[in-house]
RNA sequence: GCCACUAUAGUUAAGUGAUAUAACAGUUGAUUCGUAAUCAUCAGUCACAAGUUUGAUUCUUGUUAGUGGCACCA
């Protein structure tokens, strides 16, 4: 006999060899028949697999995360098998869930499939899930395998058996199909009730460009059709929220063949956008003591030798401008810190002088592939909230928890709360591709390792994913379409310094190097942007939208009263236009709705005659009559309130 | 850059081997209006280039740009 521990702390004894969907049954029916496999001792298990000793057991059904992970694993294997009984002969490579679905990564020699062709594979995964397949798992020798899939044909899976040691290879099969595969799998094909094969793309063989492009198909499954449609009303929802869309429709930015793929132009309301936050960005910075700096364009290509950027990127940049007499090389700035370095030494430095902080919203270009780009979050030239922070060794980790609380700062003014806080560390193996010294790097990353959890920060350490220079600490936000990208970003390097050669003087009348601090909050502004489009859905908070109100006159005869309303509300750092197209208010109103005006006041006769204006909010209609000094105050404690969430400490220096 | 797909007016779309349709936006005029679309009027386009064809917006090829991935991301 064994012990069961059950999640609820209670043991049951069953009889060796038991298996989790046995122990399910014992339980009841019901939950037996939604069981998709079981965690053992905290390793996902498939439910049908014996257990023949003492273990925690928990059941997996689809309400747990890995409860849905094993379903669309096990979909995916049946997919490959609707697969190679649609098209003989394919090629499989790999195909596991992600987070919402699965793939496999198909060869199909020299027919390639077309979209079209998606809902016929649909169907017959359909139809192979209603035969209620068993996952059979079976554990297979080293020769076994390469024995099998030789037979087959199939040399991805050849080259996946390969780098697997002997004694640890296992088959599942289900119907007709068998792949090389770890599992764990659900019992039987039976629970997937909706299929959706979302899209086809490439994607290289093992994630290398070197190697084949194979043809990747993305899909999901449900155990009801309900949950399918639901899903996919999700989905339409969130394209609404693009900020490609939103940014056209709110006339924020604009790209042109003309000017260039990659360069956004900024129409009025974006740019009026930006300049807020740029200015949020500037407060912030100036009470943590930064000093504002400018520097150029370009630069000469001896700046980024020095820097070490001209090496690692020199090929992948836009080349160099010349001077047509002396034929000197300009590069376009793809970045502030070589700059920056060069205003640190412009002056010598004493230990009592750091930190220094210099700030620049300094607007850099980067030669980015075509295919890369992606409305404003890949951009070729854009504007990074950079400063770089000038530091003694023994100041690293306070100045870099201070810069987190700027960071954190932004996030809670603008109501982000689902991020994390990716570190990147070196690669665990490979460590040619990084400059510095191993002493550096430890340091480096102890301090923002320590930094993270003083702050309390939700952290994934990512190994192999920093910067070629230093470690990181990057701020991870999820779009509207739960892709994630990097907005805020803190980096410690310890090379620029000795590249450029900065120094400040110690308290011992000694030379010493100071460690350098990356730092940009936003990252760029047009990511930035582009991410807060999407997460608010185009409803900015009053204090950075463009337009906060809209006066709507409802006839002509009250235009010139609009017009005087306005003014009075510019007083009160109140902005906005007054409507008065030859429209009904009707009209009017829904127009600026659309537009997400935050508030329209309407005026006409009553208003007029009472000094006052009629408010209507923004999704929520009427709300009242008030005269301009109460509305100036409503506006005045939203701002606020929205404020409150975050601060910023001073700088006592 | 690689794989696949797409390109029709400012926007969103319909359609065709004989130069094309609608809605909204825009123009002009009427209307002076009370909380999500007043009526009428006018105007404007088949991404670019080459080819096939009596004839191409439609078919083919190339270019450019966009979309979904992959790879890349100082």
């Amino acid at each position: 006999m064994i012990k069961i521990t059950l999640p609820d702390g209670s043991i049951r004894e069953y009889e060796k060899g038991t298996t989790s969907l046995q122990v399910a049954l014992s339980i009841s029916e019901g939950l037996a028949r939604n069981v998709l496999a079981a965690k053992i001792n905290g390793e996902v298990w498939d439910a049908t697999r014996p257990l023949n000793e003492d273990c925690n057991l928990t059941l997996l059904t689809w309400n747990d995360t890995d409860g849905k992970q094993t379903m669309w694993h096990s979909s995916a294997h049946l997919l490959a098998e609707a697969l190679e009984a649609l098209y003989p002969g394919v090629k499989l490579g790999i195909g596991p869930a992600i987070e919402s679905g699965f793939y496999y990564d198909v060869d199909f020699g020299d027919k390639p499939i077309t979209p079209e062709e998606l809902p016929k594979i649909e169907a017959k995964m359909q139809e192979l899930a209603n035969k209620k397949s068993e996952y059979v798992r079976k554990e297979v020798s080293k020769a076994d395998a390469i024995k099998y899939f030789t037979e087959k044909g199939d040399q991805y899976k050849l080259e996946l058996i390969d780098g697997l040691p002997d004694g640890e290879i296992t088959f599942y099969t289900q119907g007709n199909f068998t792949d090389l595969c770890r599992g764990p799998h659900m019992p039987n094909t039976g629970f997937v009730k909706a299929i959706k094969l979302m899209n086809i793309a490439g994607a290289y063989w093992r994630g290398n460009e070197k190697n084949k492009m194979l043809t990747r198909i993305y899909g999901i499954t449900f155990p009801k059709d309900k949950e399918l449609k639901e899903y996919l009303v999700l989905l339409e929802e969130a394209k609404k929220r693009d900020h490609r869309k939103l940014g056209k429709e709110l006339e924020l930015f604009h790209f042109s063949e003309k000017v260039g793929m990659g360069l956004p132009l900024w129409l009025p309301k974006g740019a009026a956008l930006r300049e807020r936050l740029i200015q949020f960005m500037q407060r912030a910075q100036i009470k943590s003591g930064y000093l504002p700096v400018a520097t150029p364009h370009i630069a000469l290509k001896d700046l980024y030798v020095c820097s070490g950027h001209y090496e690692k990127y020199g090929a992948d940049s836009f080349q160099p401008i010349k001077t047509p007499r002396e034929n000197e090389e300009f590069f376009l700035k793809p970045m502030n810190c070589p700059h920056h370095c060069e205003i640190y030494k412009a002056s010598p430095k004493s230990y009592k002088d750091l930190p220094v902080r210099y700030a620049e919203f300094g607007t850099v270009y980067r030669y980015e592939q075509a295919g890369e780009l992606h409305g404003l979050t890949r951009v070729r030239g854009f504007t990074q909230d950079d400063a770089h922070l000038f530091v003694r060794p023994d100041q690293v980790k306070e100045e870099f928890c201070k810069v987190i609380d700027l960071v954190l700062h932004v996030l809670n003014a603008l109501d982000f709360k689902d991020y994390t806080a990716q570190i990147s560390l070196r690669d665990k193996e490979d460590r040619s591709k990084y400059i510095g010294t191993e002493a550096n790097w430890t340091l480096a990353e102890q301090a923002i390792i320590e930094s993270a959890a003083e702050k309390g920060l939700r952290t994934v350490t990512e190994y192999g994913e920093a910067a070629f220079y230093g470690p990181k600490l990057d701020f991870m936000v999820k779009d509207a379409i739960g892709r994630k990208w990097q907005l805020g970003t803190i980096q410690v390097d310890y090379n620029l310094p000795e590249r450029f050669e900065l120094e400040y003087t110690g308290s011992d009348n000694q030379k010493h190097r100071p460690v350098m601090i990356h730092r940009a909050p936003f990252g760029s502004l047009e990511r930035f942007i582009a991410v807060l489009i999407e997460h608010c859905g185009g409803n900015f908070p009053l204090w950075l939208t463009p337009d906060q109100i809209a006066i709507l006159p409802i006839s002509e005869r009250f235009n010139d009263y609009a017009h005087e309303v306005l003014q009075l509300l510019n007083n009160y750092d109140i902005r906005g236009y007054v409507d008065d197209r030859d429209e009904k208010i009707g009209r009017k109103i829904r127009d600026n709705e659309m537009k997400k005006i935050p508030y329209m006041l309407i005026v006409g006769e009553k208003e007029v005659a009472d000094r006052k204006v009629a408010v209507r909010k923004h999704g929520q209609g009427d709300v009242g009559i008030f005269s301009m000094e109460e509305f100036s105050d409503i506006i005045k404690n939203e701002i606020e309130n929205d404020f409150k969430k975050g601060t910023v400490k001073e700088e006592v220096k």
